[in-house]
Order: structure tokens, then C-alpha cells, then sequence
DNA sequence: CTAATTACTTGCATAATGCAATTAATTAGA
DNA sequence: TCTAATTAATTGCATTATGCAAGTAATTAG
């Protein structure tokens, strides 16, 4: 059986490497941890703080500070509950929305550039793969906590 | 199609969680990076700071200071080129070489307790698919520029 | 033999991180 | 019902990571 580590190493620092680009939109400058925290929002329906921050297993202090900045850059907006006075619900503003959409296509595009490089069956076995891999993570007991 | 960044983005982060968990061994207390560090010396043989500063595509300055810090912790040695007075050739320490290979060895662990979530003919298609992903990234034009 | 280049280090200035402590709202228990 | 415990979120540190600009020392080019 091959050498695993080796494999996941290359494989996430060239993941670190995609994520770190794909971020810049127009004059909009977004942090990849900032991209997980507006990606999140927009897939969820009214989520509280806690919500996306468990959702990306962050820090719920480092959150809220970083749900501070996307609200100056007006990429974010925070309404409090009616339900619990407690809780913020978030949203993107229409900018927020635009530039997650962005990144969206942009990251797609760039997956399909590397995606251009596999033949069709390449592709499908590795889309199945990672498809596995994913549902064999939310599985394991060492790592992972963040379910989804 | 499916849409490959939702995909990526869950692989992403779970990865992101594993490489965390996966750092302190004992009384050491290990960064994802510093992991990274410590594998790529381990890997290379007699590598310089600039080369193993590319091959984890970080900032020369940062990795200047990531070195430092590592000798510190006595896991690092920095030996000036005989060949080339401005080169600093990195090795392991016996206890840095003893951190990497634990490191590696729990790595390992959690990457098999992740595969044991599947069958062996799932395992084999993973495997591929990610040699494949690897192969694809390297080629890509994209991203992923620390070849290799 | 001087000028340009290269390998690496330091000086900022900024951002990210997380624990401890705080505030405000909600729920539980006597 | 009123106080105590819990919960959601924010702030106060203190630490670490990051990267550009500038610097030093060694090497190479012309």
C-alpha cells in the first residue's frame, strides 16, 4: 500500500495554493478563510454566528471579528433575531452575494482548467473518488468534526 | 456536471482539520506549516532554505523566521555551504528527524482509519483518483506552482 | 575590479488566532 | 416569580504569522 501522507501532502498544499488565488475580485480583496465564511453564508438559510462558525470549525471569537470586517466591506449584513435577542442572523448584501458568486464561477473555471487535463472517464473516477473520500471523512472518528 | 467546488470546498476543509489536529507530539507542539517544513526537509536531500521556501510555496522572509523558530525548538540544524558561503543547508536534528517520522506515522494512522471507512476496490479507485488529481494540478497553469 | 545578482536576514506594519473575561438575553429550578 | 445557570456574541489581551522594503554578505558577470 503506498505511501498515503505523501500523496494527501502534495495534495493540500496545492489546495492551499488554489484557494489563496482564487480570492481577488476586482477592487474586493477576500482572505480564502473569508471566501469559506461568505461561500457558507450563502449556502445556508439565516444562519446564526454559531452556525457558520461550527459549519467551518473556526473559533466563534476569531468569527465574529472576521464577521466584523466583511460588514465594513459591505459583504455582510448582521440582523438580530426576532425569535432569540441573542442571535445575528447573517446575510451577503448584493454585493456580497455578486462576490461570492464570483468566486464560485472563478474557482469552477479554474477546476475545470485542471479538470482539461484528465480524459472523461479520469474525470468522472475522480469526481466519484473524492465524493468517497468526503463521506469517508464525515465517517471517521479522527478528524473532521465539522459535519456536512 | 456537478458543481466540483462545493466538493472541494468540503475536501478542503476537512484536510484543513486534519493537517491541525495532526501536530503536537508529546511535549512539541508543531503548526501545519512547521509540519510541512519538517517533511520537506526530511524529503530532500541537503536542500537549502530557498528550496524547500519554494517547494511549500512560502514567502522566503516568513520561512526565514519559521527556520528560526525551529532551531529553537532544536528539530532544525542550518549548516553554511562549503560549496557557497550564502547558503544555508536545512537538516534535521535527531529529534527533529524523530518528530517528522511521528508525525508522518499518526498522519498515516488517521489517513487509514479515513480508508477504512471503505471497501478495497473504493480504497484502489481513491488512491488513483488523487495520484491523478495530483498529476492534473501539477499540469494546470492555474495554480499549484511549487512543482512537484 | 566594479556592478549586478543572489541567499538570506531584519524592520516594520498588519492580520489572524484563541483563551479569558464581559455583556445581554434566555431558560431552569426553587 | 425571582434568582441562578446557560447561551450567543463581543472585547481585551498576548501571541504568532505574514509579506513588503531595505539591508548584509557572498558570488558572478562584464
Amino acid at each position: 500500500m503506498e505511501n498515503k501522507r505523501e500523496l494527501f501532502q502534495v495534495l493540500t498544499r496545492r489546495f492551499g495554493l488554489l484557494n489563496k488565488n482564487c480570492c481577488s475580485i476586482g477592487a474586493v480583496d477576500i482572505s480564502s478563510v473569508q471566501s469559506h465564511i461568505l461561500y457558507e453564508i450563502d449556502k445556508q438559510t439565516s444562519p446564526s454566528m454559531q452556525q457558520i462558525a461550527e459549519a467551518i470549525a473556526m473559533d466563534i471569537t476569531t468569527f465574529s471579528r472576521q464577521i466584523q470586517t466583511l460588514i465594513k466591506m459591505e459583504l455582510v449584513k448582521k440582523t438580530p433575531s426576532s425569535a432569540d435577542k441573542r442571535v445575528s442572523i447573517l446575510s451577503l448584501t448584493v454585493q456580497g452575494k455578486f462576490v461570492a458568486t464570483t468566486i464560485d464561477e472563478s474557482m469552477n473555471a479554474y477546476l475545470e482548467e485542471v479538470f482539461s487535463h484528465m480524459n472523461e472517464f479520469e474525470r468522472e473516477t475522480v469526481i466519484r473518488s473524492i465524493k468517497l473520500l468526503n463521506q469517508a471523512m464525515s465517517k471517521s472518528s479522527v478528524c473532521c468534526t465539522p459535519l456536512l
